[in-house]
Order: C-alpha cells, then sequence, then structure tokens
RNA sequence: GGCGGAAUAGCUCAGUUGGCUAGAGCACACGGUUCAUACCCGUGGUGUCGAGAGUUCAAAUCUCCCUUCCGCUACCA
C-alpha cells in the first residue's frame, strides 16, 4: 500500500549566533510530529535549516574578522550540532547559502522579474524628506506623501519591489476558504485586519547597501532581500526548479503539509509566501502554524538581557528527553510558555522520575522478585482489569486526535495519564498482597502482566516526544516495537517474556537546591559591575540619506531647550507631551519615548530641539518641534543634551 | 488610535450549543500502603468564576458597560 506523504518544514534559524532554547523549542516540537506521522504511517519528509545571508550577519563577520561565509559555516554548523543533540529527526538540513539554493533563488527571482511580478522602484519622486520615508506609486495620495501631504522628491535609492496587490483578492479568497491554513485562528484575523483587509503594500525584495546576499544576477548592484531567499528553502530544498525541471521528490511532496514557525513571522509566511507562490503558479501550504514562544521567567529571552539558557546546558543537566518532555509539555497551543530551572526540576521530579520512572522501576521489580522477571498472562481476570485495559485501548486514540489538532502539550499528558492509571492500578490490585498467598499466583502473574502490556503501550506512544526513553522502557521490559496501528489490540506483550533483571533508573530526582547550587557556580551571577566593563562596543550602519548642501542644513533651527514639565500623552501608548522652555517662549513638543523616558524624569533636562519643524498633530496633540534623541540597534533611545551646562535658547550650530 | 483576545482554587489552566453541590494538574495538609526512585493511592477548597447592570425558570457560559492585562497594527516630527 503506498504511504500518504506528509512535508513539513520547520522556519530556518538566522545564522547570527547560537540558537537558544526558545529557538530549540520549534525544532522539538517539529521533531515530535514528524515522528508521530511516521509512526502512523506516513512518508514524512521533514526539512530544517538556517537562513545565512543579510547584513547583520556581514557586520557579524567582520567584527569577528572572517568572512561572511566562514562566520554562518561556524553557525551552522553549531545549529545543526544543537539540532542533532536534541535528536531531530530531521531528513534535510538546508542551508540558504547552498549552491542549488542559490542558483533556484536567482531564477526565481528573473523569471518573476520577467513576468512583472517584481519590478525595478527607483525611489524617484517617491521620497518625502521630513518623513524620511519613502513611498511607493500605490501608496502615494494625489502624487504627495500619504502622511503629511507634502511634495515628495527623486532619491537615489533603488530597489526591486514585489507587487503584492495583484494576487490579494486570490489569498484572501484562500484564507477564507481554508480556515485550517492559518493556526492558530486568532491569528487569521490579525492577518485579514492589519493587512489583507486594509489594502497590501508592495515588498521590497532587494537591497544595494550590502552585499552579503544573493546577487540579482541581471543586476548586480542588487543582492535578494531576506523573505525571498529565506522562504523559498521550502521549495528549493525538495528540489524545485522554475523551468518546468523540477525533481520527482518536489512533484511528489509540494504543496507542503506543514510549515512550522513562530508566531513573529505569520506575517511572512501567510501572506508574502502564498502570494510567491501564486506567481510561480504553485500550490499553497496546506497549514502554518505559527507557535507561541518559551520565555524564560517573566522575558522574552535575549542576550542583551543575558538570561538566555541553551539547550546544550539544560541537556547536560538533565538529558535529552528531560528537556524535550519540557519544553512539549510546558508549551501550549496559542499561549506562550515559561522556562525556567525551578520548573523543569519540578516537571522533571514529578513527572518523569516519580509517575513514569518510578512505575516502570517498580514493575519490573515486581516481575523479578515475584517471578523471576518472566512476565506471563495466566488468564485470571477480574473486573477491576477492565478499566485499565480501557484506558491503554482509548490512550493511542485521544493521542491521535490531540496530534491532529497540533495540540503536542495535551497529547502527552494523555499519555501520563495512562501512566497514572498503571499507578493506580497497583494499588488497586496490590500485588505484594496477592503474592503472599499461595492460591493468588495466577492472578498475580497476570495483573504484572496487564501492567508491562500498558506500560509498553504507553511506551509506545512516547516514542515521538521522548525517543531515547520510549527506546529504554521497551528495552527494559523486553518488549516488541508494534507500531500504531497494533495499538488497538490489547495483550500483544508476549506472554512469557523475561523483563530485565536490573532495572536501571530511568530519571532520578534532583534536588532543587543543589541543581541552582551548581547553576550559580556555572553562571556566576553577573552583577552589574561584572557585566558593564564586558559589554563591548558595538557599532550601527544605517542606511545612507541622500547628500545636502550646507544651505539645507542652514535652513534648520537646532536650539537648547529645557523641559519645565511634562505629561504622558493619554491616547497614547507611547507619546510624552513636554512644555519646553526655549529662550523666552515654551513650545508644546510630543514625542515617542515614553517606554525610555518617564514624563517625571523629562523636567529639568535641557535637551536639543528642532525648533522650525511644521507643527503638527500627533494623537490629537499639537507638537511644535522635534527632541533629538540617538537610537541603537534595540530601538533603545537616549535624549541629546549639550555636554556643558548651557542657556535655554542656544543656538546648536 | 484601529482590530482581536483574556480575566475561574496559592500556581498553570479546562469548562462544548446557558442546566445537577464549578473541574484537572502542580504545590500544600492529613490518612492509607510498602513492590518501588522518601515512591504510589486516597481524602481535603469559606474559589465574590475581574466589577456592575440586564435577559432567563436557570448565567462562569448570552447582552451592555466598566476596570486590568495581552497580541497584532498604526503613530512615535
Amino acid at each position: 500500500m503506498e504511504k500518504k506523504k506528509f512535508y513539513m518544514t520547520t522556519a530556518i534559524a538566522y545564522t547570527s549566533g547560537k540558537p537558544h532554547i526558545g529557538n530549540t523549542y520549534e525544532i522539538i516540537l517539529a521533531d515530535a510530529i514528524a515522528r508521530f506521522k511516521r509512526a502512523q504511517g506516513y512518508d514524512v519528509f521533514f526539512q530544517t535549516g538556517t537562513d545565512e545571508h543579510g547584513q547583520k550577519i556581514e557586520l557579524k563577520a567582520a567584527e569577528a574578522g572572517v568572512t561572511p561565509k566562514e562566520y554562518v559555516d561556524k553557525v551552522a554548523g553549531e545549529v545543526k550540532r544543537i539540532w542533532d543533540l536534541v535528536n531531530a529527526s530531521y531528513d534535510k538540513f538546508i542551508r540558504t547559502t547552498d549552491e542549488d539554493h542559490e542558483k533556484q533563488v536567482q531564477k526565481i527571482f528573473k523569471k518573476l522579474y520577467e513576468q512583472g511580478d517584481i519590478y525595478k522602484g527607483s525611489y524617484e519622486g517617491m521620497y518625502c524628506t521630513p518623513c524620511e520615508s519613502f513611498w511607493t506609486e500605490s501608496q502615494l495620495v494625489d502624487g504627495k506623501c500619504p502622511d503629511c501631504g507634502r511634495e515628495v522628491k527623486p532619491a537615489k535609492e533603488e530597489a526591486y519591489f514585489f507587487r503584492m496587490s495583484k494576487y490579494a483578492d486570490r489569498l484572501i479568497e484562500h484564507i477564507n476558504t481554508h480556515p485550517e491554513f492559518i493556526q492558530p485562528v486568532s491569528r487569521k484575523n490579525e492577518m485579514m485586519n492589519n493587512f489583507l483587509l486594509p489594502g497590501l503594500q508592495d515588498l521590497c525584495v532587494s537591497r544595494t547597501s550590502f552585499k552579503w546576499g544573493i546577487p540579482v544576477d541581471f543586476d548586480d548592484k542588487h543582492v535578494v532581500y531576506v523573505w525571498l531567499d529565506a522562504l523559498t528553502n521550502y521549495i528549493t530544498g525538495i528540489g524545485y526548479d522554475c523551468d518546468g525541471e523540477s525533481t520527482e521528490q518536489f512533484k511528489k511532496d509540494w504543496p507542503a503539509d506543514l510549515h512550522l514557525i513562530g508566531k513573529d513571522i505569520i506575517r511572512f509566511h501567510t501572506i508574502y509566501w502564498p502570494i510567491f507562490l501564486m506567481a510561480l503558479d504553485l500550490p499553497l501550504p496546506k497549514q502554518v502554524f505559527g507557535h507561541p514562544w518559551l520565555l524564560q521567567g517573566d522575558g522574552k529571552m535575549s542576550k542583551s538581557k543575558g538570561n538566555v539558557l541553551y539547550a546544550d546546558e539544560l541537556v547536560d543537566f538533565f538529558g535529552v528527553d528531560a528537556v524535550r518532555y519540557f519544553v512539549l509539555h510546558e508549551m501550549p497551543f496559542d499561549n506562550d510558555g515559561v522556562i525556567t530551572w525551578e520548573l523543569l526540576v519540578e516537571r522533571l521530579n514529578s513527572d518523569l522520575a516519580n509517575t513514569l520512572g518510578n512505575l516502570v522501576n517498580r514493575t519490573i521489580s515486581m516481575s523479578n522478585k515475584y517471578f523471576g522477571g518472566v512476565v506471563a498472562d495466566k488468564g485470571a481476570a477480574e473486573p477491576v482489569d477492565e478499566e485499565l485495559k480501557a484506558a491503554a485501548l482509548e490512550t493511542p486514540e485521544k493521542v491521535a486526535e490531540k496530534m491532529e489538532k497540533l495540540r503536542v502539550a495535551d497529547a502527552i499528558s494523555d499519555i501520563f495519564a495512562l501512566f497514572k492509571r498503571c499507578n493506580k492500578y497497583i494499588d488497586e490490585t496490590m500485588p505484594w498482597a496477592l503474592a503472599k498467598d499461595e492460591t493468588k499466583q495466577d492472578r498475580l502473574a497476570t495483573v504484572l502482566y496487564n501492567l508491562v502490556e500498558s506500560i509498553s503501550i504507553g511506551a509506545e506512544l512516547l516514542e515521538p516526544f521522548m525517543p531515547e526513553t520510549a527506546g529504554k522502557v521497551l528495552a527494559q521490559l523486553n518488549a516488541e516495537k508494534r507500531g500504531m496501528e497494533a495499538m488497538k489490540q490489547y495483550g500483544l506483550y508476549k506472554s512469557g517474556t523475561k523483563v530485565t533483571e536490573k532495572p536501571e533508573i530511568l530519571f532520578a530526582r534532583l534536588d532543587i537546591r543543589e541543581v541552582m547550587k551548581k547553576v550559580e557556580e556555572l553562571h556566576p551571577p553577573v552583577a552589574e559591575e561584572a557585566a558593564e566593563p564586558v559589554k563591548e562596543e558595538t557599532v550601527i550602519d544605517i542606511e545612507p540619506k541622500e547628500e545636502i548642501t550646507f544651505e539645507e542644513f542652514g535652513k534648520m533651527q537646532f536650539q537648547v531647550g529645557e523641559i519645565i514639565a511634562c505629561e504622558e500623552v493619554k491616547k497614547s501608548k507611547k507619546l510624552l507631551c513636554s512644555q519646553v522652555k526655549i529662550g523666552s517662549q515654551v513650545k508644546q513638543i510630543v514625542s515617542g519615548i515614553k517606554a525610555h523616558y518617564s514624563a517625571k524624569e523629562m523636567v529639568g533636562k535641557k535637551v536639543m530641539v528642532l525648533v522650525n519643524l511644521k507643527p503638527a498633530r500627533l494623537a490629537g496633540v499639537l507638537s511644535e518641534g522635534m527632541l533629538l534623541c540617538a537610537e541603537d540597534e534595540n530601538g533603545e533611545l537616549a535624549l541629546m543634551v549639550p555636554e556643558k551646562e548651557m542657556p535655554s535658547g542656544a543656538e546648536i550650530c
């Protein structure tokens, strides 16, 4: 019988640095799904890989004093090592620097250009200097800046754009008629309301400001910009060719059955990617699942916060399967999950050591003690057995249902419910009491058989989630692998089989205090004084703007202003409204810096003000100038203040 | 500002189309048990189901309003 194919992918990891446990979560989740599908009999192709181009990597490599290629080789190696470490069973690891991928992206770009979906948009007549914004032709209102209504000017930068609007209606139709396409569904509304219904803007698909990318072969000033390069991995990886020379594998596997991605890139996968595919006249993927994030403590993991957990370190502490269990179990379907050392220890002790480990251990130990390890079904059934049997038989079905809906955490809970039921069964039947009664030996054997059989079923089900543990349990029980179909039958464990004599401890209980002690030794508390000097000096490059004349510069008037009062703008999340004393007059200035300065701390500051900017209304509040700030790559802002005491109104020139 | 979501036990959350004394897991307490990794099994909640009002024989569940959080998005001169 021919197997049904199932093609799934993860997002490709960006190779700007080592992936943390939050990134690693995705590959573990994907792996669990892939393994489960295989167990169900699907012909699974599971692709993952790395996204290796872009300005950020160019800069990181330069900082490290190596070529971009050397840099990404190293990081891609690291990603692969970690994916392997967590037992990810991917079938292909694609890198966007692979020669065949690069070649195919160039061909796709050219094809889309030739058929008119990509057009060259130099920014001529579309740059609004005061707004610092580029606009595409379709965005202009009466040929003027849609934001401020002023004239727009030609600019030097040129770029290629993808004509998104052409396919928007088709996409809306597709999303509406395929409710399963975007998961979780709440994301569907966001995409519709924020992007599709208001009207799609064309997407910039090339850059001239950096070199580390796939060159546009007919215009070598340009490199292909991220999404057209990255998203296409899903088709180039399985052998797509836009000249019609696609591989057999492509013909079999495309469209993808599932793209598993983080919720931050849902937009690119549910809007731009389908539209690219429409332009290439290819069918759309069946489902895109934007999973939630794994947060550490109460903030999103980030290197700058220094609160990063890495999979390899966690695996050292707890073992692969404990880490897999944790991230799969703790991550609900549509809410972010939390990971901490404490929670990990709690889960490990409670679920893995107590419920599962101890169950296997006590069962094997009783079999050895009472029957020299031989497990045999003597047929001495009693009514109490039925409940256990029923639980064992319905669990595979329940798990399959949950997995179908990608409810991985719920699926794994169902398996553990079976293990708990086994523990209860031991209490109900009290084997140690039966053992004392000569006449109850057959009953005792049957009870132990039922236990071993139920545990075997549970262990088999556990394989997609915790492959090593499943293997260990089955090995200790000497159980044969049976496959998903055979689990509809109870009693397949071969009567008369001998279990292992010395059961190995599957999961040792851990003491949270000892773990925390070790963690502290490994990560000496990152005190502020220790963190400061280590902080490396980073630099930032931004898009260069058009050259201006001294005369143009002279039009701008900058003065020192003293903030004499400041309050939050009620209707806005980001705006502060300041009264700024400039010389003898006071101007009201609104600035988007609430996240960086409180209204209170603003008062009394002397700041740099652009005073002759045309007044504008922000969130309904009049603003008569602009406070100048420096901004770093994280969007962190710092007000510009005079280096020496200066009077309010002093000119800055 | 626009769109959407959430508020239920100490913690994390379930609660289908409104209907029996509102549930699960963890944690905690007590009891039982001893095969086992101080484990397992059982029992234990005076929970204002965010506040208020309404519809109904009946509301955690539907309507309105309020408060607080969250997501996406725009703005951030």
